[in-house]
Parts: structure tokens; C-alpha cells; sequence
DNA sequence: TATTAGCACTCGAAAGAAATGAGTGCTAAC
DNA sequence: GTTAGCACTCATTTCTTTCGAGTGCTAATA
């Protein structure tokens, strides 16, 4: 069945209120309220043509209406007054974020931390890097008995490790070992390392001591680790704010997944385009500990291959306008800040794609 | 007012069962468990007495007895029995520890939720060094316009950054400087790196381009953020295991205060002992959040200058003596492992010293 | 045909009333 | 000094009652 303007109109206006109130909305209250002009009556029989239709649902016979999730997925993909922030609220995050970008290390716990503060809700951040290689090798010669492996990554991040050997070294060896691992180590991904790529630079280097594996295997951790996507969740308390939280056992339990690490996200689910805002209605979720809340996620791009996701939880009544906005205006902040997006500084605010709707809103 | 034998034995008959659960606990209960021959009339006197004293209270007239402050301090120093942990819990605590410990990477956020885990309680996890020193610099020369500063630290820990400069350098001036800064950068503390000292090292080196204060910013930066005491805290979703803070309000404030990474030690009280565990009891706390909250806190020795401390945050109704064993327990298995304790490897259930007791126990 | 006023009905939430019982303090006997 | 006995207190639980927001349905209206 065809859902008429009205009803939208009605289906707008209860998840509107709802979000507000986190109190059933009866069909007196939408007539005073929302301008369309019809009476209490009109709107009960309409009401309840929408729960049939699955949008809304009745606690109980004599409550007023609450939306589902099929509610709230129609509110967000065609409903929705996208991007309420007002010029002021606009003005206002963007000091705040220009202050708070300014002194962030851009560790995925500032940016998780960051993404919280905004919006009152715990928030976790997530990172993956591609394709990293190394581009330098430097073998420091400490003593016989120590070396330091120094590599510089194409992103331009050093790492380093301390090796201390059971047997002596000799300078020249470590030297010889540092040419040959520029010559064939560099600019290769981590699966290019290979076995017999690790033997053939041993025997070349005539390196009976098997520095030439340990070396071969930092330069494995090191782009194993760069590329493993590493995940930040905080502000779990916040939480507690919510009404749908208010028992204990509840928040606890969702509390500790979040904390525990769980998987928030599909699995499959790949990190979508760069301002690409994406919402989980409740059952939308795959993870049980999820099933009634709700996922707001915008990722972002760091350059350099590294692309980023910042999202929050919440219950299923979020304000899924406003911290879409405020994630998507995050999430273009760093891309921005961080040299891989295109982004630019004046359109923060006009350009919020959400998943599943694909009209433009200004 | 001096305080009778069987007084005592009351005294910790009453924290012992309030501790398991979480209710006053009255007369009856008392003659009937603790093996103290008298009836429940005679205990109902003693009662009276200890509430007198200023160790128990009365929620109101008819209800049982429930520490105070008072009381929980009295039995933290003289009541309780000390190393609850039996033989099979100590070895089950080992195996797990020993586990645990060795895929720690001994970043302090490791410890700290290793030490939530262990004793389901939100934990904290502070650390700080002192006397830090640097003992090596290696300057890596990449292009005209690019170095690396390696520094290695007296702990043998390596540092790194790469340095782009506006201006182009040759391999023989930055050869130079890494000689210079051997020879009088190392082992010199952060507050010995003098303007003086660059002065004379950037005159020396014939260095027109502020190279010399390059490095030694990054020396100064290197040897401060090591030496800062840094603090992390996890696990405080646990705090809804809790019956005292099923009120969500209550436990949001405290959990935020203790996300906030606000101050959960007096700032004047320095690391104690090592293996000294320490019982902060309900306002004895100098935070405001923390007046009806207790902390158990033990400090560990990681060696090369490094003090650590563990610590957890819970109601006043803790159980003082497994948690301070476990802590006790697993600041000891750090000292070992980490190198700098002198702890011995069998003794390490038997020593509990606790801050205001000065009787060793077992 | 769509809208509306009117009304009986439902049912959760709030308020009130009564019953329960754990625990006390006190007194008098041991 | 200890204990049995008993009247008293008061939070908690359970059961009723009241209240009212909100509904669905019907009949009148535009």
C-alpha cells in the first residue's frame, strides 16, 4: 500500500515528538501540534492505518503510538528535516572542533573521545590503513650484541625496534644487511614477503646468524600492525543519560559489549564512501547486544590510504538528524585536517549524504 | 572508650556478612552465625554500644546494623582476615596472571584492565618514572630536506621523529651534530638541557639553521612525556554490578568522574611502598565524587626508576581483603616481571602489608 | 466519501490502605 | 552480666482504588 502525504506528515511529526519526549504520542497532542489541519479524529483512524502498515506500534491498547523500526527507517530516509543545525549551532561546533582538531593527536581514542563529547552518546572510532609498505630501512650498530632497525613507513611514520642478540654482529654486517633490505624490502606489502624472498636476501648477504629473519620479521609486524584495523569506544557512560537505560541491567549489558570490544559493525560491511553517513535502526543491527538500539556511523578518509570511521550508539529514539550533521561535520573535519579529503572548508554544512536516500539536502 | 574482645568480634561478624550482602544485618542473624556464645539480646546491647562508639549506624529504628566509615577503618586495620585467597584461588589467580602478564604489552591501559578483570571492579592504572635519561642519539640523514632523530633512553626504550626542515642540510652537518649530542646530551636529565648547553653545542657544530634546537626540543619532549605520570582507567561499566549504584544518576556521576580522568589520589600522596597495599575508606577520599566510594590501591616497582600503581574504585562495601590481596598479588607479579621487584617468586601470596597495620599476617 | 464530535471503554500509572515481618529497645527474671 | 519475653517501629510488599490519557466505534456533518 501506498503511504499517503499525510500519513508522512503524521509519521514525521510522532517520531518528531517521540525523539523529544521518549513518551508515547497520542493523536490529541498531534493535532494541537503539528500543522495539519485535521482533527484528533482524522488522526486516530490514520494512526491506525499506520500500524497497520508496520510503522508505528501501540505499547498498549490505551497508550498513544510509538514508531518502529520500520518507522524510523522511513523517517530517515525520506522524513527526515536533515540538518537542523541552525547557523549558530553551526558556527558553534565548528570553533569547538577547530579548537578540539588543533590539539588532537589523531590517536582513534581522541577522535572516538571527540566524536562522544559532541554528541552525548558513546561514540567509538575505527581505522584501517591499505597497502602500507616501507620506504627506508636504517640499521643502527649499537654494540656487538645490540642493533636498533629503524623503518620509515610511504605514510612517513618511523617505527623502531631494539634487538638484542645472543650472538655478536659486526658493523659491516649490519651495514651490508641495511643495503639489501632497502634494495629488496622497500615499497612491497606485507604478503610479498615471502620465505624464499626472506632466504634468497640471506644467503646473499651471507648472513649465518639469522639477522636477516629477524629483521624480515619486524618489517612484517610493523605492516601487519599498520594495516590492522584498531577500534576505540568511549563515553559508555553516557549511556546512563538515556531513559531506555534507566535499568541498570540494561545499560550494563550493552556497556560491556561496547567496552568488550564487540563487533559493532557488519562484518562484511566495508567502510563506505568518504561523507557517507550511514544508520542501523535497531534489528538492522547483526549483533544481538544491538538489536534495540541504534548506529550512527560517517567515516572519513586520512589520506595516505587510511580511512576512518566515527560513530555513535544510542537507543533507537536518537536525534538521527542532529548527530548525523554533527558526525558528518566531524568526519569531514578530520578528512579535511588530515590531508586526504577533498572536502572543502566552506561546505561542511550543506553536504550530508545519508545511506539509502539519495536527494541532495541543502 | 576502650573496645572489648567480644566487641570486635561483633564488629567484623557485622562487616563480614554486610560485605557478602549488601543488607543490614541484625541481631538474630549474628547469635546464629558468628560463633560468639550469647544470645541475640546480648549482641542487640553490644550493638547499641559499637553504634554509640561511632562503627556501626542504623539506617533507621527498626532495621539492622551497617558499617560506617569508622568501622570499616577499624576492621581494615585490626579485624579482617587478611589472604582469604586459598590455596586453590591462589593457583587459580596464578595460572591466570601468569597468562595474562605474558602477552601484556605493559602499557599501563593493559594493567589496568587486567586489573578490573580480576577483581570486577572498575580499575585504575597510573604510572610514572623519574630520572630519565637518554643514551644514544642516532641522526639519520634521508634527503636534503629530511632526518630521523632516534634517541634510545636509558631503559632501553627507542624513541623517533622525522624532521622535515624548510631549509636543505648535508650528511656531514647532521654526522656532526649526532656526534655533539652524544657526547653532551646523554645521560643528562631534561632540566640539565640548559639554553646554555644548546647554545654552546649550535656554536660548536657551526649550526646557522637551529638544527641543535630541533633535537634537543625533541630530547626535552622525549624525556618529559616519559617521565610524565600518566593514568588510565577501565572497567567502570562494572560499577552496575553494584547494588549500591543501581541508581543510574549515581552511578553515572561517578563513572564519569572516573572517565573524566579525574584525581582518585590525594595529589599529595606520593607512591607508596612497594607491595604497600593502600585502603582509601568513603570520605577519607579528598575528591567529592568519591566520598561514598572506597579505593584500593597497590604500587608496584617496573625497575629503571618506573613506579606503578594498580588500583580499584567501589563501594564502601568492598571486600577489603580479596581485593587488596589480588592487588597485592598482581602489583607483585608486575615488580617480577617487569624486573624491578625483589619480590621472590614463592613469596608471592604470603606478604600483605596494609597501610595502618603494622602486624604481618601469616 | 472524508471528516468530525461524542462517548463508552481500556489499561497503565499514581495514590492510598492494609498486612507483613524483621528488627529494635526495654523490662524483669535468671 | 546474660537472657527470655514482649510491645513497638517502620520499611517493604501487596492489594485496591482512583484517575486520566488515549483509544475505537458510531452517528452526524460537510
Amino acid at each position: 500500500m501506498e503511504i499517503s502525504e499525510r500519513k508522512k506528515k503524521i509519521l514525521a511529526a510522532v517520531v518528531d515528538e517521540y525523539i523529544i519526549t521518549a513518551e508515547p504520542v497520542g493523536s490529541k497532542a498531534l493535532a494541537e501540534k503539528a500543522g495539519l489541519g485535521c482533527s484528533s479524529a482524522t488522526i486516530r483512524n490514520e494512526l491506525a492505518e499506520l500500524v497497520n502498515m508496520g510503522y508505528l506500534e501501540q505499547p498498549h491498547t490505551s497508550a498513544g503510538r510509538v514508531p518502529t523500526a520500520l518507522g524510523y527507517r522511513m523517517y530517515v530516509n525520506e522524513l527526515m528535516q536533515k540538518q537542523k543545525l541552525s547557523l549558530e549551532e553551526t558556527e558553534e561546533l565548528n570553533d569547538r572542533l577547530e579548537k578540539k582538531l588543533n590539539e588532537l593527536d589523531n590517536t582513534i581514542s581522541d577522535v572516538s573521545r571527540l566524536a562522544s563529547q559532541l554528541t552525548n552518546y558513546p561514540a567509538l572510532a575505527l581505522s584501517s590503513r591499505s597497502r602500507v609498505t616501507i620506504k627506508r630501512f636504517d640499521i643502527i650498530y649499537v654494540d656487538a650484541n645490540t642493533f636498533i632497525i629503524v623503518v620509515m613507513l610511504d605514510n612517513n611514520t618511523v617505527r623502531n625496534k631494539l634487538v638484542h642478540l645472543p650472538v655478536s654482529v659486526d658493523e659491516a654486517m649490519v651495514r651490508k644487511l641495511s643495503t639489501m633490505f632497502n634494495a629488496s624490502f622497500t615499497g612491497i606489502l606485507e604478503d610479498q614477503i615471502t620465505p624464499v624472498l626472506i632466504n634468497s636476501t640471506e644467503r646473499a648477504a651471507d648472513d649465518s646468524l639469522g639477522l636477516t629473519s629477524v629483521i624480515a620479521a619486524f618489517a612484517m609486524e610493523v605492516l601487519s600492525s599498520e594495516a590492522a584495523p584498531s577500534a576505540f569506544v568511549t563515553g559508555e557512560n553516557r549511556l546512563l543519560n538515556q531513559p531506555e537505560f534507566r535499568d541498570p541491567d540494561k545499560a550494563h549489558r550493552l556497556m560491556s559489549y561496547l567496552s568488550g570490544g564487540g563487533y559493532i559493525l557488519p562484518p562484511g560491511e566495508e567502510l563506505g564512501d568518504t561523507n557517507e553517513v550511514k544508520v542501523l535502526i535497531g534489528p538492522e543491527n547483526i549483533a544481538e547486544e544491538l538489536k534495540d538500539s541504534s548506529v550512527i556511523v560517517a567515516s572519513y578518509d586520512a589520506g595516505d590510504g587510511t580511512k576512518g570511521l566515527i560513530g555513535v550508539v544510542g537507543p533507537t529514539r536518537m536525534d538521527y538528524s542532529v548527530i548525523a550533521s554533527k558526525l558528518s561535520f566531524l568526519a569531514q573535519g578530520l578528512s579535511r585536517r588530515l590531508g586526504g579529503g577533498e572536502a572543502p572548508v566552506e561546505g561542511m554544512h550543506n553536504k550530508l549524504i545519508i545511506k539509502g536516500d539519495d536527494s541532495d539536502k541543502r
